[in-house]
DNA sequence: ACAATATGACAAATATACTTTACATTTAGA
DNA sequence: TCTAAATGTAAAGTATATTTGTCATATTGT
């Protein structure tokens, strides 16, 4: 899977601890996600969704090995 | 956090297993998930996405206790 | 009513998300 | 250039997703 998180947090001109606040996560939880080191879970999708106030499906993707 | 797969699925006409197997996950995960037991990864949203051929947030949505 | 299939659910084991702490590196501004 | 803020990452611990096995109940077709 792949992410625009990096993109839409630039749109935002917001920090990844000002994400993270925002939704509650650690700073390393943002951070992980942007280097793709893990897969957050749905909810934490769907609030970034809302943060955004883009769809799921805009800044998250499957890829070939998933 | 709340979801309609069980809806989903049912537009699909196709049983918890084979729904399951579609995604590549065992029956009860997508039992516990249809009863709310549990919240999937996002990749395993995206895949449904895929299938139910909608955008994950048609079928998942925050509640208030998210 | 009977048999086969589908669903709900639980327990134990494993995998992985997420937190906290901590430190190094990079970036931005005075 | 110096300093503060922002980012990248790693390790250890906790929480939770997912699997496998199993059983009870419900549903459907004959």
């Amino acid at each position: 899977m792949q992410n625009t998180i990096k993109v839409e947090r630039a749109i935002l001109g917001i920090t990844q601890d000002e994400l993270a606040k925002k939704i509650g996560v650690s700073r390393q939880t943002i951070n992980s996600i942007e280097a793709n080191r893990y897969v957050p879970s749905t909810v934490l999708a769907l609030k970034l969704s809302a943060i955004f106030n883009k769809p799921v499906n805009d800044f998250f993707r499957l890829t070939d090995q998933d």
